[in-house]
DNA sequence: ATATATGCAAACGCTTTGCATAGAG
DNA sequence: CTCTATGCAAAGCGTTTGCATATAT
């Protein structure tokens, strides 16, 4: 299992950090910049393309327009906050059986899943109750200019 | 609730046949055009843009990179083959329950979903019995060249 | 006349690729 | 010398916007 170049190996030593869960390119590259590297962002993408071919990283679809990626061993659903766009991972035991299920029902055989769960954070919750808005940053989860 | 653009109302009643039930902006699009219907991209766009806001019809990321479109009042689930890229829906009714779970332990207040669940649907797996491979599209769900 | 709808063309954001160089074995 | 990694620049793809014209009220 030859440990790739040295880009790949940052960004798998970054993504296997508890601090976050899920990156996207340009996330990794401001990591990357500014731990000292500062690699090009098709040099990222080339990293990231290398481990997610070899299995060690997968691509999670948020539905932000942007490709996320984590660590495969560690694959968990989402939660997104409507508000102000914070995620929180969740574990997806719940899923695992609905397997059986789908395959009974439609001969469908699962083999894999994203569920993106949205909604209002408990902080959120919490904010709209008093008068804060800290950390608010946007309105809907998919209101930015670029919603795809 | 006025009924804007003509293009607009094509567009609701092409999505309101069940021949399909989620459509990208440039399914949409042929469809028109095959209608005798020829508009611009950018009118599509716009006209799905205010079914969207007026809640008519809802974004769902499928996650191929590119803005899927389904009516509001028909949500359900995915089902997406990674071998011949077909897709079924799915009633998500099991997710529901799931909502009042995470707000126990999270605090996170669950108001909307995606769940998408991969792997081989029926006929595939059928064809991979037989030597067939008809209908076959695509090696994988993300393995077109562009697999935002 | 005011407002909305549409086409056309161009900008945009993010991803992906082509090509040339640099560095390792 | 060959192979891989990297940077740089540009192409691509789908989405989005600006502007001008057309259509309706």
């Amino acid at each position: 299992m030859p440990r790739r170049s040295l880009i790949a190996e940052e960004v798998l030593e970054i993504m296997r950090r508890p601090a976050r869960h899920c990156w996207t390119l340009d996330e990794l590259h401001d990591d990357l910049t500014r731990q000292g590297l500062a690699p090009d962002p098709s040099s990222v993408f080339r990293a990231v393309c290398g481990l997610e071919r070899s299995g060690t990283v997968v691509r999670v679809p948020l539905g932000d327009g942007r490709a996320h990626y984590e660590v495969a061993s560690e694959h968990h659903d989402h939660l997104v906050c409507t508000t102000c766009g914070r995620m929180e991972p969740l574990a997806c035991s719940i899923v695992a059986d609905l397997a059986s299920r789908v395959r009974a029902w439609s001969g469908f055989l699962v083999s894999g899943h994203q569920l993106v769960l949205s909604g209002t954070c408990g902080i959120c919750a919490d904010d709209a109750h008093g008068t804060s808005q800290r950390g608010r940053r946007r309105s809907t989860a998919q209101a930015g200019k670029n919603g795809r």
